[in-house]
DNA sequence: GTTTTCTGACTTGTATACATTATTTAACTC
DNA sequence: GAGTTAAATAATGTATACAAGTCAGAAAAC
Protein backbone atom coordinates (compact mmCIF):
# COMPACT_ATOMS: atom_id res chain seq x y z
CA UNK A 1 0.00 0.00 0.00
CA UNK A 2 0.67 3.64 -0.73
CA UNK A 3 1.09 6.53 1.56
CA UNK A 4 -2.63 7.82 1.60
CA UNK A 5 -2.00 11.36 0.31
CA UNK A 6 -2.60 13.21 2.64
CA UNK A 7 -6.27 15.93 2.09
CA UNK A 8 -6.09 19.15 0.73
CA UNK A 9 -7.88 20.23 3.48
CA UNK A 10 -5.47 18.60 6.17
CA UNK A 11 -2.54 20.61 3.95
CA UNK A 12 -4.26 23.61 4.32
CA UNK A 13 -4.64 23.54 7.41
CA UNK A 14 -1.41 22.32 8.91
CA UNK A 15 0.45 24.90 6.28
CA UNK A 16 -1.86 27.66 7.93
CA UNK A 17 -1.40 26.97 11.49
CA UNK A 18 2.18 26.14 11.05
CA UNK A 19 2.85 29.96 10.06
CA UNK A 20 0.83 30.90 12.59
CA UNK A 21 2.48 28.94 15.06
CA UNK A 22 6.12 30.31 13.63
CA UNK A 23 4.98 33.85 13.10
CA UNK A 24 4.91 33.80 9.75
CA UNK A 25 1.51 34.90 9.76
CA UNK A 26 1.50 37.94 12.72
CA UNK A 27 -1.22 38.04 15.54
CA UNK A 28 -4.09 40.80 13.91
CA UNK A 29 -3.28 39.36 10.07
CA UNK A 30 -6.01 39.17 7.95
CA UNK A 31 -6.63 35.71 5.99
CA UNK A 32 -7.93 35.94 2.46
CA UNK A 33 -9.11 32.47 0.99
CA UNK A 34 -8.14 33.20 -2.78
CA UNK A 35 -4.50 34.41 -1.71
CA UNK A 36 -4.26 31.02 1.04
CA UNK A 37 -5.79 28.97 -1.85
CA UNK A 38 -3.07 30.06 -4.06
CA UNK A 39 -0.12 30.05 -2.18
CA UNK A 40 -0.68 26.64 -0.82
CA UNK A 41 -1.89 24.82 -4.15
CA UNK A 42 -5.50 24.17 -3.63
CA UNK A 43 -8.48 25.67 -4.20
CA UNK A 44 -10.85 27.99 -1.60
CA UNK A 45 -12.98 25.03 -0.58
CA UNK A 46 -10.30 23.15 1.27
CA UNK A 47 -9.03 26.61 2.66
CA UNK A 48 -12.44 27.66 3.99
CA UNK A 49 -12.76 24.49 6.02
CA UNK A 50 -9.05 24.83 7.04
CA UNK A 51 -9.87 28.05 8.62
CA UNK A 52 -13.00 26.77 10.04
CA UNK A 53 -11.16 24.57 11.95
CA UNK A 54 -8.78 26.62 12.91
CA UNK A 55 -11.26 29.24 14.42
CA UNK A 56 -12.77 26.45 16.21
CA UNK A 57 -8.85 25.90 18.01
CA UNK A 58 -9.04 29.08 18.73
CA UNK A 59 -6.27 30.71 16.70
CA UNK A 60 -8.01 32.65 14.39
CA UNK A 61 -10.98 34.58 15.00
CA UNK A 62 -13.09 36.56 12.54
CA UNK A 63 -10.80 35.67 9.51
CA UNK A 64 -7.69 37.60 12.15
CA UNK A 65 -4.46 35.40 13.47
CA UNK A 66 -5.42 35.98 16.97
CA UNK A 67 -3.45 38.26 19.04
CA UNK A 68 -4.96 37.56 22.86
CA UNK A 69 -4.51 40.36 25.01
CA UNK A 70 -3.26 40.40 28.64
CA UNK A 71 -6.70 40.01 29.81
CA UNK A 72 -7.17 36.81 27.26
CA UNK A 73 -4.48 35.70 28.97
CA UNK A 74 -5.55 35.74 32.40
CA UNK A 75 -8.59 33.96 31.26
CA UNK A 76 -7.04 31.17 29.95
CA UNK A 77 -4.87 30.68 32.81
CA UNK A 78 -7.01 30.93 35.20
CA UNK A 79 -9.33 27.82 33.71
CA UNK A 80 -6.15 25.94 33.20
CA UNK A 81 -5.57 26.61 37.14
CA UNK A 82 -8.77 25.56 37.28
CA UNK A 83 -8.43 22.24 35.57
CA UNK A 84 -4.80 21.73 36.23
CA UNK A 85 -4.99 22.11 40.01
CA UNK A 86 -7.73 19.91 40.12
CA UNK A 87 -5.96 17.54 38.60
CA UNK A 88 -2.48 17.52 40.77
CA UNK A 89 -5.23 16.37 43.25
CA UNK A 90 -6.23 13.30 40.87
CA UNK A 91 -2.76 13.04 40.65
CA UNK A 92 -1.55 13.12 44.07
CA UNK A 93 -4.41 10.21 44.86
CA UNK A 94 -4.13 7.94 41.61
CA UNK A 95 -1.13 8.44 39.64
CA UNK A 96 0.92 5.04 38.90
CA UNK A 97 4.25 4.46 40.82
CA UNK A 98 5.32 3.74 36.78
CA UNK A 99 3.72 7.34 35.71
CA UNK A 100 5.22 9.39 38.83
CA UNK A 101 9.03 7.99 37.39
CA UNK A 102 8.16 9.31 34.25
CA UNK A 103 6.72 12.74 35.72
CA UNK A 104 10.27 12.80 37.50
CA UNK A 105 12.34 12.03 34.19
CA UNK A 106 10.70 15.10 32.68
CA UNK A 107 12.12 16.99 35.39
CA UNK A 108 15.58 15.99 35.05
CA UNK A 109 15.37 15.74 31.10
CA UNK A 110 14.96 19.61 31.04
CA UNK A 111 17.49 19.99 33.39
CA UNK A 112 19.96 19.29 30.65
CA UNK A 113 18.84 19.98 27.02
CA UNK A 114 18.97 22.57 25.10
CA UNK A 115 16.17 25.26 24.99
CA UNK A 116 13.66 23.64 22.60
CA UNK A 117 14.35 20.45 24.64
CA UNK A 118 13.38 22.32 27.79
CA UNK A 119 10.14 23.62 26.79
CA UNK A 120 9.19 19.87 25.32
CA UNK A 121 10.22 18.56 28.19
CA UNK A 122 8.26 21.08 30.44
CA UNK A 123 5.43 20.52 28.46
CA UNK A 124 5.48 16.78 28.72
CA UNK A 125 5.38 17.71 32.67
CA UNK A 126 2.03 19.59 32.50
CA UNK A 127 0.91 16.94 30.20
CA UNK A 128 1.51 13.71 32.05
CA UNK A 129 -0.53 15.55 35.33
CA UNK A 130 -3.18 16.55 33.17
CA UNK A 131 -3.99 13.22 32.04
CA UNK A 132 -4.60 11.91 35.78
CA UNK A 133 -7.98 14.10 35.88
CA UNK A 134 -9.11 10.94 32.93
CA UNK A 135 -11.50 13.57 31.94
CA UNK A 136 -10.50 14.02 27.73
CA UNK A 137 -13.24 17.22 28.16
CA UNK A 138 -10.37 18.59 30.52
CA UNK A 139 -7.83 17.11 28.36
CA UNK A 140 -8.84 19.00 25.20
CA UNK A 141 -9.62 22.13 26.89
CA UNK A 142 -6.44 22.36 28.12
CA UNK A 143 -4.59 21.41 24.87
CA UNK A 144 -6.24 24.15 23.11
CA UNK A 145 -5.18 26.91 25.34
CA UNK A 146 -1.70 25.64 25.41
CA UNK A 147 -1.50 26.44 21.68
CA UNK A 148 -2.23 29.96 22.21
CA UNK A 149 -0.81 30.71 25.13
CA UNK A 150 2.61 28.88 23.30
CA UNK A 151 1.83 31.00 20.57
CA UNK A 152 1.77 34.15 22.83
CA UNK A 153 4.95 33.87 24.22
CA UNK A 154 6.72 32.12 21.45
CA UNK A 155 6.37 35.69 19.24
CA UNK A 156 8.73 36.65 22.28
CA UNK A 157 11.82 34.57 21.94
CA UNK A 158 11.08 31.64 24.63
CA UNK A 159 12.60 32.77 27.96
CA UNK A 160 13.62 30.52 30.91
CA UNK A 161 12.29 31.34 34.34
CA UNK A 162 14.03 30.84 36.78
CA UNK A 163 12.57 28.82 39.58
CA UNK A 164 10.37 26.98 37.29
CA UNK A 165 12.40 23.69 37.11
CA UNK A 166 11.87 24.40 41.47
CA UNK A 167 8.27 24.61 41.51
CA UNK A 168 8.05 21.41 39.11
CA UNK A 169 9.96 19.33 41.61
CA UNK A 170 7.96 20.54 44.71
CA UNK A 171 4.93 19.20 42.69
CA UNK A 172 6.38 15.74 41.94
CA UNK A 173 7.59 15.36 45.67
CA UNK A 174 3.86 16.47 46.07
CA UNK A 175 2.51 14.10 44.26
CA UNK A 176 5.06 11.44 45.37
CA UNK A 177 4.22 12.18 48.93
CA UNK A 178 -0.03 11.32 48.10
CA UNK A 179 -0.27 14.99 49.67
CA UNK A 180 -3.65 16.37 47.16
CA UNK A 181 -4.01 19.22 48.42
CA UNK A 182 -0.88 20.28 48.41
CA UNK A 183 -0.18 19.53 45.27
CA UNK A 184 -2.90 21.56 44.46
CA UNK A 185 -2.81 24.58 45.57
CA UNK A 186 1.40 23.96 44.80
CA UNK A 187 -0.15 23.81 41.18
CA UNK A 188 -1.85 26.78 41.68
CA UNK A 189 0.83 29.06 42.50
CA UNK A 190 3.35 27.50 40.26
CA UNK A 191 1.15 28.65 37.21
CA UNK A 192 0.27 32.32 38.82
CA UNK A 193 3.71 32.64 38.72
CA UNK A 194 4.00 31.23 34.78
CA UNK A 195 1.21 33.68 34.36
CA UNK A 196 2.51 36.80 35.95
CA UNK A 197 6.59 35.75 34.03
CA UNK A 198 4.51 35.70 30.68
CA UNK A 199 2.91 38.77 30.93
CA UNK A 200 6.16 40.83 32.25
CA UNK A 201 8.09 39.27 29.22
CA UNK A 202 5.95 41.12 27.06
CA UNK A 203 5.88 44.66 27.83
CA UNK B 1 -34.56 49.20 5.88
CA UNK B 2 -35.49 45.85 5.66
CA UNK B 3 -34.94 42.88 7.54
CA UNK B 4 -31.94 41.58 6.92
CA UNK B 5 -32.38 37.80 5.45
CA UNK B 6 -30.60 35.46 7.09
CA UNK B 7 -28.11 33.34 5.52
CA UNK B 8 -28.09 30.18 3.98
CA UNK B 9 -25.90 28.91 6.19
CA UNK B 10 -27.44 30.49 9.09
CA UNK B 11 -30.67 28.95 7.93
CA UNK B 12 -29.04 25.48 8.01
CA UNK B 13 -27.17 25.64 10.74
CA UNK B 14 -30.59 27.03 12.93
CA UNK B 15 -32.84 24.44 11.39
CA UNK B 16 -30.27 21.38 12.05
CA UNK B 17 -29.94 22.44 15.49
CA UNK B 18 -33.34 22.66 16.06
CA UNK B 19 -34.00 19.11 14.58
CA UNK B 20 -31.51 17.67 17.13
CA UNK B 21 -32.96 19.44 20.22
CA UNK B 22 -36.18 18.88 19.71
CA UNK B 23 -35.77 14.97 18.73
CA UNK B 24 -36.57 14.83 15.13
CA UNK B 25 -32.88 13.65 14.45
CA UNK B 26 -32.56 11.24 16.91
CA UNK B 27 -29.22 10.40 18.49
CA UNK B 28 -26.88 8.08 15.95
CA UNK B 29 -28.35 9.31 13.27
CA UNK B 30 -26.08 9.77 10.16
CA UNK B 31 -26.61 13.26 8.54
CA UNK B 32 -26.42 13.23 4.53
CA UNK B 33 -25.25 16.67 2.59
CA UNK B 34 -27.35 16.16 -0.05
CA UNK B 35 -30.50 15.22 2.28
CA UNK B 36 -30.22 18.12 4.13
CA UNK B 37 -29.93 20.33 1.33
CA UNK B 38 -33.34 19.19 0.02
CA UNK B 39 -35.09 19.32 2.90
CA UNK B 40 -33.81 22.90 3.77
CA UNK B 41 -33.40 24.01 0.42
CA UNK B 42 -29.87 25.51 -0.03
CA UNK B 43 -26.80 24.02 -1.59
CA UNK B 44 -24.53 21.42 0.03
CA UNK B 45 -21.99 24.23 0.60
CA UNK B 46 -23.83 26.22 3.58
CA UNK B 47 -24.97 22.42 4.96
CA UNK B 48 -21.27 21.53 5.60
CA UNK B 49 -20.66 24.56 7.31
CA UNK B 50 -23.55 24.20 9.60
CA UNK B 51 -22.18 20.78 10.20
CA UNK B 52 -19.21 21.95 10.70
CA UNK B 53 -20.10 23.69 13.34
CA UNK B 54 -22.19 21.89 15.27
CA UNK B 55 -19.81 19.57 14.90
CA UNK B 56 -17.45 22.14 16.88
CA UNK B 57 -20.46 22.66 19.33
CA UNK B 58 -20.11 19.21 19.98
CA UNK B 59 -24.35 17.57 19.04
CA UNK B 60 -22.40 16.34 15.66
CA UNK B 61 -19.57 14.08 15.61
CA UNK B 62 -17.93 12.18 12.31
CA UNK B 63 -21.92 13.15 10.81
CA UNK B 64 -23.84 11.44 12.95
CA UNK B 65 -25.72 12.92 15.86
CA UNK B 66 -24.19 12.36 19.27
CA UNK B 67 -25.84 10.06 21.48
CA UNK B 68 -23.67 10.73 25.20
CA UNK B 69 -22.70 8.07 26.93
CA UNK B 70 -23.23 7.78 30.67
CA UNK B 71 -19.12 8.32 30.68
CA UNK B 72 -19.45 11.47 28.63
CA UNK B 73 -22.42 12.68 30.90
CA UNK B 74 -19.95 12.16 33.68
CA UNK B 75 -16.92 13.61 32.36
CA UNK B 76 -19.33 16.54 31.64
CA UNK B 77 -20.76 17.20 34.82
CA UNK B 78 -16.95 16.56 36.43
CA UNK B 79 -16.14 19.86 34.06
CA UNK B 80 -19.17 21.38 35.17
CA UNK B 81 -18.36 21.11 38.84
CA UNK B 82 -15.37 22.43 38.38
CA UNK B 83 -16.53 26.02 37.08
CA UNK B 84 -19.96 26.16 38.58
CA UNK B 85 -18.70 25.31 42.19
CA UNK B 86 -15.45 28.28 41.52
CA UNK B 87 -18.00 30.59 40.05
CA UNK B 88 -20.65 29.55 43.08
CA UNK B 89 -17.28 30.79 45.12
CA UNK B 90 -16.94 34.40 43.38
CA UNK B 91 -20.42 34.90 43.18
CA UNK B 92 -20.60 34.70 47.19
CA UNK B 93 -17.52 37.10 47.40
CA UNK B 94 -18.27 39.45 44.38
CA UNK B 95 -22.07 39.63 43.18
CA UNK B 96 -23.86 42.71 43.69
CA UNK B 97 -27.02 42.75 45.61
CA UNK B 98 -29.22 43.58 42.97
CA UNK B 99 -28.13 40.55 40.86
CA UNK B 100 -28.61 38.37 44.18
CA UNK B 101 -32.04 39.75 43.86
CA UNK B 102 -32.54 38.19 40.73
CA UNK B 103 -31.39 35.19 41.05
CA UNK B 104 -33.72 35.09 44.19
CA UNK B 105 -36.39 35.90 41.97
CA UNK B 106 -35.23 32.81 39.71
CA UNK B 107 -36.34 30.44 42.29
CA UNK B 108 -39.90 31.94 42.82
CA UNK B 109 -40.43 32.15 39.12
CA UNK B 110 -39.44 28.53 38.90
CA UNK B 111 -42.16 27.43 41.92
CA UNK B 112 -44.85 29.16 40.20
CA UNK B 113 -44.12 27.89 36.67
CA UNK B 114 -45.62 25.36 34.39
CA UNK B 115 -42.85 23.01 33.21
CA UNK B 116 -41.23 24.69 30.45
CA UNK B 117 -40.67 27.82 32.30
CA UNK B 118 -39.55 25.83 35.49
CA UNK B 119 -36.92 24.57 33.33
CA UNK B 120 -35.90 27.94 31.44
CA UNK B 121 -36.19 29.21 35.22
CA UNK B 122 -33.53 26.91 36.50
CA UNK B 123 -31.22 27.50 34.29
CA UNK B 124 -31.45 31.14 34.51
CA UNK B 125 -30.41 30.61 37.74
CA UNK B 126 -27.43 28.22 37.00
CA UNK B 127 -26.18 31.21 34.15
CA UNK B 128 -26.90 33.90 36.75
CA UNK B 129 -24.14 32.21 38.90
CA UNK B 130 -21.71 31.09 36.24
CA UNK B 131 -21.90 34.69 35.12
CA UNK B 132 -19.88 35.71 38.36
CA UNK B 133 -16.85 33.99 36.87
CA UNK B 134 -16.08 36.39 34.85
CA UNK B 135 -14.30 34.18 32.42
CA UNK B 136 -15.83 34.34 29.09
CA UNK B 137 -14.23 30.90 28.06
CA UNK B 138 -15.66 29.14 31.15
CA UNK B 139 -19.17 30.46 30.71
CA UNK B 140 -18.61 29.38 26.82
CA UNK B 141 -17.52 26.00 28.26
CA UNK B 142 -20.80 25.79 29.97
CA UNK B 143 -22.82 26.74 27.22
CA UNK B 144 -21.30 24.24 25.26
CA UNK B 145 -22.18 21.11 27.84
CA UNK B 146 -25.64 22.73 28.31
CA UNK B 147 -26.78 22.27 25.42
CA UNK B 148 -26.01 18.78 24.80
CA UNK B 149 -27.01 17.90 28.65
CA UNK B 150 -30.35 19.03 27.79
CA UNK B 151 -30.79 17.46 24.65
CA UNK B 152 -29.54 14.25 26.62
CA UNK B 153 -32.27 14.76 29.24
CA UNK B 154 -35.08 15.95 26.98
CA UNK B 155 -35.57 12.70 25.00
CA UNK B 156 -36.75 11.77 27.82
CA UNK B 157 -39.43 13.83 29.35
CA UNK B 158 -38.62 16.74 31.73
CA UNK B 159 -38.58 15.55 34.94
CA UNK B 160 -38.31 17.47 37.50
CA UNK B 161 -36.26 16.41 40.82
CA UNK B 162 -37.78 16.74 43.76
CA UNK B 163 -34.98 18.62 45.96
CA UNK B 164 -33.85 20.47 43.32
CA UNK B 165 -35.81 24.02 44.32
CA UNK B 166 -34.63 23.64 48.04
CA UNK B 167 -31.32 23.08 46.81
CA UNK B 168 -30.87 26.27 44.96
CA UNK B 169 -32.47 27.65 47.71
CA UNK B 170 -29.64 27.27 50.17
CA UNK B 171 -26.96 28.05 47.55
CA UNK B 172 -28.48 31.73 47.09
CA UNK B 173 -28.85 31.88 51.02
CA UNK B 174 -24.89 31.06 50.99
CA UNK B 175 -24.03 33.87 48.26
CA UNK B 176 -26.08 35.98 50.23
CA UNK B 177 -24.53 35.48 53.48
CA UNK B 178 -20.95 35.73 51.76
CA UNK B 179 -20.04 32.35 52.49
CA UNK B 180 -17.46 31.39 49.29
CA UNK B 181 -16.76 27.89 50.58
CA UNK B 182 -19.87 26.74 51.51
CA UNK B 183 -21.23 28.11 48.29
CA UNK B 184 -18.98 26.52 46.43
CA UNK B 185 -19.64 23.11 48.06
CA UNK B 186 -23.43 22.96 48.07
CA UNK B 187 -22.82 23.72 44.25
CA UNK B 188 -21.01 20.87 44.00
CA UNK B 189 -23.45 18.86 45.81
CA UNK B 190 -26.12 20.07 44.42
CA UNK B 191 -24.34 19.16 40.59
CA UNK B 192 -23.79 15.63 41.79
CA UNK B 193 -27.40 15.20 42.72
CA UNK B 194 -28.38 16.89 39.43
CA UNK B 195 -26.11 13.90 37.50
CA UNK B 196 -27.52 11.04 39.53
CA UNK B 197 -30.90 12.03 38.70
CA UNK B 198 -30.27 12.29 34.98
CA UNK B 199 -28.44 8.91 34.33
CA UNK B 200 -31.24 7.53 36.52
CA UNK B 201 -34.04 8.51 34.68
CA UNK B 202 -32.40 7.47 30.99
CA UNK B 203 -32.40 3.60 32.39
C1' DG C 1 -22.73 -22.42 3.85
C1' DT C 2 -19.12 -19.26 4.43
C1' DT C 3 -15.76 -16.22 2.82
C1' DT C 4 -13.88 -13.24 -0.64
C1' DT C 5 -13.75 -10.15 -4.28
C1' DC C 6 -15.82 -7.26 -7.49
C1' DT C 7 -19.15 -3.94 -9.01
C1' DG C 8 -21.99 -0.13 -8.65
C1' DA C 9 -24.40 3.21 -5.96
C1' DC C 10 -23.93 6.54 -2.58
C1' DT C 11 -21.33 10.02 -0.05
C1' DT C 12 -17.98 13.20 0.73
C1' DG C 13 -14.01 16.01 -1.14
C1' DT C 14 -12.50 19.51 -4.37
C1' DA C 15 -12.60 22.93 -8.00
C1' DT C 16 -14.80 26.59 -10.06
C1' DA C 17 -18.21 29.94 -11.65
C1' DC C 18 -21.42 33.11 -10.30
C1' DA C 19 -23.98 36.13 -6.60
C1' DT C 20 -23.85 38.95 -2.86
C1' DT C 21 -21.79 41.67 0.50
C1' DA C 22 -18.07 44.51 2.36
C1' DT C 23 -14.41 47.70 1.62
C1' DT C 24 -11.82 50.94 -0.53
C1' DT C 25 -11.21 54.97 -3.27
C1' DA C 26 -12.28 58.76 -5.79
C1' DA C 27 -15.07 62.50 -6.76
C1' DC C 28 -17.95 66.00 -5.20
C1' DT C 29 -20.22 69.18 -1.95
C1' DC C 30 -20.03 72.30 1.67
C1' DG D 1 -9.94 70.16 4.10
C1' DA D 2 -13.63 67.21 6.25
C1' DG D 3 -17.29 64.69 5.36
C1' DT D 4 -20.56 62.11 2.10
C1' DT D 5 -21.74 59.36 -1.35
C1' DA D 6 -21.14 56.58 -5.61
C1' DA D 7 -18.58 53.67 -8.14
C1' DA D 8 -15.12 50.27 -8.45
C1' DT D 9 -12.82 46.50 -6.45
C1' DA D 10 -12.05 42.86 -3.61
C1' DA D 11 -13.61 39.23 -0.54
C1' DT D 12 -16.79 36.06 1.00
C1' DG D 13 -21.11 33.32 0.31
C1' DT D 14 -23.48 29.94 -2.53
C1' DA D 15 -24.45 26.65 -6.20
C1' DT D 16 -22.96 23.08 -8.96
C1' DA D 17 -20.16 19.81 -11.58
C1' DC D 18 -16.88 16.51 -11.30
C1' DA D 19 -13.37 13.42 -8.74
C1' DA D 20 -12.28 10.36 -5.31
C1' DG D 21 -13.30 7.52 -1.84
C1' DT D 22 -16.41 4.38 0.92
C1' DC D 23 -19.60 0.95 1.61
C1' DA D 24 -23.11 -2.62 0.68
C1' DG D 25 -24.66 -6.21 -1.83
C1' DA D 26 -24.15 -9.61 -5.59
C1' DA D 27 -21.48 -12.96 -7.73
C1' DA D 28 -17.80 -16.17 -7.51
C1' DA D 29 -14.64 -19.27 -5.13
C1' DC D 30 -13.77 -22.47 -1.79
Amino acid sequence: MEITSRSAQLIAYETIREKIINGAFPGGMKLVEVQLAEEIGVSRTPIREAIRRLEQEGLIKRKKVIKPSEKDLRHMFQMRTLIESHAAKMAATYMSEKRIVQLRSSIHLAQRSNTEGTVKANKEFHDLIVQECRNPIMIETVDKMQSIIYLFSKTVVVHERPLLLEEHMKICDAIEQRKPELASSLMEEHLKADLEFTLNIVE
